[in-house]
DNA sequence: ATGCCTCTGTCACAGAGA
């Protein structure tokens, strides 16, 4: 069987909800994460893709944030936010205010979707605010590793871990979104559990997710790696691609990311040694 | 380069994004 879990920051998902259908009828991923919403949950397109056989748990707000998983697949144990998991985490609570955290299971995966704080510039108060809210995705990825089950953490992470996910590394590195901090903090919250499954596939600098509006980053191809998909082991074994549809970014009116997607053989093959019930 | 473009909310811009 094959699981195609993808990522995309929408900007919009009403704006984009043409260029989203048009992408899942091409596509048909089992599972797309979306982010930056930018709807009230009573205000989601729900119908849209229920048209397109997906379900969405969502967690929005007007203008800002928001993410959502959509599914062909049943989905189970939906959670929103950190808290969750961290009900006595002295930060977990306060940063919920902000849509930025969405889980649930499918196919005996925990699908993780996340949407990082960009953090504006390294003299912002938004800065602490990102490297706070990495710590506690740290804390929240122990507390899930305790729960045992197979992890895919997606997401708009609004950092390039390392010179070959920048266009311009001499230039970038240092500032926001390219920080020793915000770097630091990133792989802090990795630790040993998980790996960037695009890696596996691609140690070659030139392959971006987003291409900023604002300085014709498209038609030079000046863009970043920020958008990630993160794997616990036994789900590293499993994958057999990862590919940016990086095509997307040239629609009319294009979302400033494109998607992501890993492709994974799941669940694994029974093992052909008696342990199957269903005899 | 304090910019560039795009989106939301609300209705001429302000604020945020990355």
């Amino acid at each position: 069987m094959a699981l195609r879990i993808a990522t995309w920051n929408v900007n919009s998902v009403r704006t984009r909800l043409d260029q989203v259908g048009a992408w899942l009828r091409a596509e048909a991923p089992e599972v797309l994460c979306l982010q930056e919403t930018k709807v009230a949950d009573e205000l989601f397109p729900h119908a849209a893709f229920e048209a397109l056989g997906y379900q969405a748990v969502i967690s929005g707000q007007k203008a800002y944030n928001g993410v959502a998983i959509l599914s062909r697949l049943p989905i189970e144990d939906v959670q929103v936010g950190f808290a969750a998991l961290l009900p006595d985490d002295p930060g977990a609570e306060g940063l919920g205010e902000q849509k930025r955290v969405i889980s649930a299971s499918i196919e005996g995966v925990r699908v993780l979707n996340l949407y990082v704080p960009n953090g504006s510039a390294l003299t912002s108060e938004k800065y602490p605010y990102k490297l706070e809210w990495l710590a506690c995705l740290g804390r929240y990825l122990e507390a899930q590793e305790a729960e045992g089950e197979p992890l895919a953490m997606v997401g708009d992470f609004n950092i390039a871990l390392e010179s070959r996910d920048i266009h311009d590394p001499e230039r970038l590195s240092g500032g926001i979104m390219a920080s020793d901090p915000e770097r630091q903090a990133l792989t802090a919250a990795l630790g040993d559990r998980l790996g960037d499954v695009f890696r596996v596939f691609e140690p070659e600098s030139g392959h971006w997710s987003w291409w900023d509006y604002r300085t014709g980053a498209w038609d030079r191809d000046t863009g970043w790696r920020i958008d990630h998909i993160y794997l616990s082991e036994d789900l590293l074994a499993c994958a057999t691609g990862c590919v940016i549809h990086k095509r997307v970014r040239g629609n009319e009116q294009p979302s400033d990311h494109v998607p992501v997607v890993v492709h994974l053989a799941w669940p694994p093959e029974e093992a052909a040694d008696g342990d199957d019930d269903g005899w």
